[in-house]
DNA sequence: ATGAAAGCGCTAACAA
DNA sequence: TTGTTAGCGCTTTCAT
């Protein structure tokens, strides 16, 4: 494996051409410029008898480009963002880009170092997932005419690319599921943020309880809180409200519920009925099943590429665009019928 | 923010110095170069103000250097590398590094391009799971002198530094506990992979299986393959061996084999007691919970970083390491004692 | 104590 | 059709 450091010139110089030449071939301008078919054959076969690669850094220092994308996602170790990171990731090294990837864990100051760190290193787009009070730093990547895209939730004062779901048509869905199967009291436990995506779910909820007449029984939790403390608030809050059904409007919020559930003993869906935003694993094979909103991570991913490798290939011709996926209800054993539940009593074996 | 394009000679010009003193400066050698207290001063004043930022690409250009580690894992949307991912970001970036990463899938040819990519990219050094017939690109590596860190599994055949568990300790441990609790036929089920850590656990197993006088009841999934196939082939070999006890080498086989178990309608632990090589929360919330080896991620993300940058740092003069950190039998409701069990009918409240 | 200048390896005007 | 050459922005040797 001597292929230690074969450079452009040493290519030219074997061929007896100049370094120009190799380097039309090499980025397919042969045709363009007009190199005859016989040389070009040549440096692609010394090319490959060498194993010559371009230097990368030499490439990225005279283009100003670098094929990366930067991803900024709210945690990676989220199911739900590492499954569209993942997605993403395969979409866009078969297009030829390398993702660089970090997590905001929600922090502003965090994600400002990021965006700046990412400038430095020239990034060629943004896919974002943006925590409250990054407005500035999103508008001045528009402002240089950086493709940008943002996901998961968007920022209301900012007309930029963004893909999301149907974030308040999951939640009245889910919300009238419920009525339909007969709970009375639908408790709702959110985070106290003012994202976007938080809003439109709980605007959902609200909006399909206040038309039946229902009072929104709603937990905003600290945020970000401990587990510990979370699991706590939950408990306590449905327990004070009496509720006999519950929706957690995302997957932690979910994971952590059923453990305060388990700890308080209740069962489900005797005592009380689930829903959860997010699917997850703990949800499908929980017994039992837990009710839940699945969303469309592949086409997410698929969505996000497009429209930054869009915006990236027109530098800016292209107008801002929108995509709203929609969210697929998961009816399962969580939200049997409240008559149902009532008459049965017994469903299955679950203890603490 | 019109701080579109200071460059170093922009701040060189403005203080009347060259271009040299002020990269001095900014590199910290202003003492060793015994720059002046007030020149240096002024420079820093200046960049400040100007929002200099020196420019990365022709940096790394110069330096061949980027402040990148490659992290090539198994399958980014598994938690538990989606985990380790998170901690090994975390330590990366507070030490000035970014992470560039991919998913190999399993797959050999998909890997080799990756780190060919990677070479390409002259990221600093490498963090890979290997999937097998990777050995010749690793060597490759290691005899350029780049800097390697292999996590999960090793490849016997290189002398590379490593992170990992003791997978065999923690196999037998597993075995023993539920040899203890009094189950006759425990089954285990791993992929047909001879990576090192599926066989050192596989190997624990069989220990105390032999050391017993019991006969291992082995299944190796083919591998790999789509999740109902797998789940099939479990349900199959279980019912088959007639287990009354069934130990999952990974995490996924054990979210597969908890479906099987629940499309078979078995009881856990009534009819069969389990346990999963790697906690999940799946596992934590499951009813009953699921016992499980616990992998520390946090030490494994620590331990990586700290060999990856001390091998950086000192080029090769540092002897090869590795690690090899506990796991921890977390011992849950899934295998309580088969006596207990059997003569309870009703699981009481307690495990270990 | 500070500066001039030579590259790092590549692309792409501009020449020929 | 192909070659000459000027950078991309920075670090660092060698001079002074």
């Amino acid at each position: 494996m001597g292929k230690k450091k074969v450079l452009i010139g040493d290519i030219a110089r074997q061929l007896n051409v100049s370094i120009t030449t190799v380097s039309f071939v090499l980025n397919g301008k042969a045709q363009e410029k007009r190199i005859s078919d016989d040389v070009a054959a040549r440096v692609l076969k010394l090319v490959d008898e060498l194993g010559y690669k371009p230097n990368q850094l030499a490439k990225n220092l005279r283009e100003g480009k670098t094929r990366i994308i930067g991803l900024i996602v709210e945690d990676i170790s989220n199911p739900f963002f590492a499954t569209v990171a993942r997605h993403i990731e395969e979409q866009a090294f078969q297009r030829g880009y390398k993702i660089i990837y970090c997590s905001t864990d929600h922090d502003t100051a965090k994600t400002k170092e990021l965006i700046a760190m990412f400038r430095d290193w020239h990034v060629d787009g943004y896919i974002i997932t943006p925590p409250a009070g990054i407005e500035a730093e999103v508008q001045a990547l528009l402002h240089d005419k950086l493709p940008v895209v943002l996901f998961d939730r968007y920022l209301p004062s900012l007309p930029t690319s963004y893909v999301g779901v149907d974030n308040f048509g999951g939640m009245r869905a889910a919300t009238e599921h419920l009525l339909a199967q007969g709970y009375q009291r639908i408790a709702y436990c959110t985070i106290a943020s003012d994202q976007s995506q938080m809003a439109a779910r709980l605007g959902g909820y609200e909006t399909v309880m206040t038309a039946h007449g229902r009072l929104p029984l709603v937990l905003r939790t600290a945020f970000p809180e401990s587990p510990p403390d979370t699991i706590r608030q939950i408990g306590r809050f449905l327990t004070e409200q009496a509720a006999d059904a519950v929706i957690f409007a995302t997957n932690y919020l979910g994971r952590h519920g059923l453990e305060a559930l388990a700890q308080l003993g209740r069962r489900i869906p005797h005592d009380l009925a689930v829903v959860a935003f997010d699917d997850h694993d703990l949800f499908r094979l929980y017994s039992p099943g837990i009710t839940a909103l699945a969303q469309p991570v592949e086409d997410i991913a698929r969505e996000l590429i497009h429209l930054l490798l869009t915006d990236l290939n027109t530098r800016g011709l292209v107008p801002r665009r929108t995509v709203e996926l929609p969210v697929e209800l998961l009816v399962r054993a969580s939200t049997l019928p409240a008559a149902t539940v009532m008459t049965n009593g017994q469903e299955a074996t679950q203890p603490a």
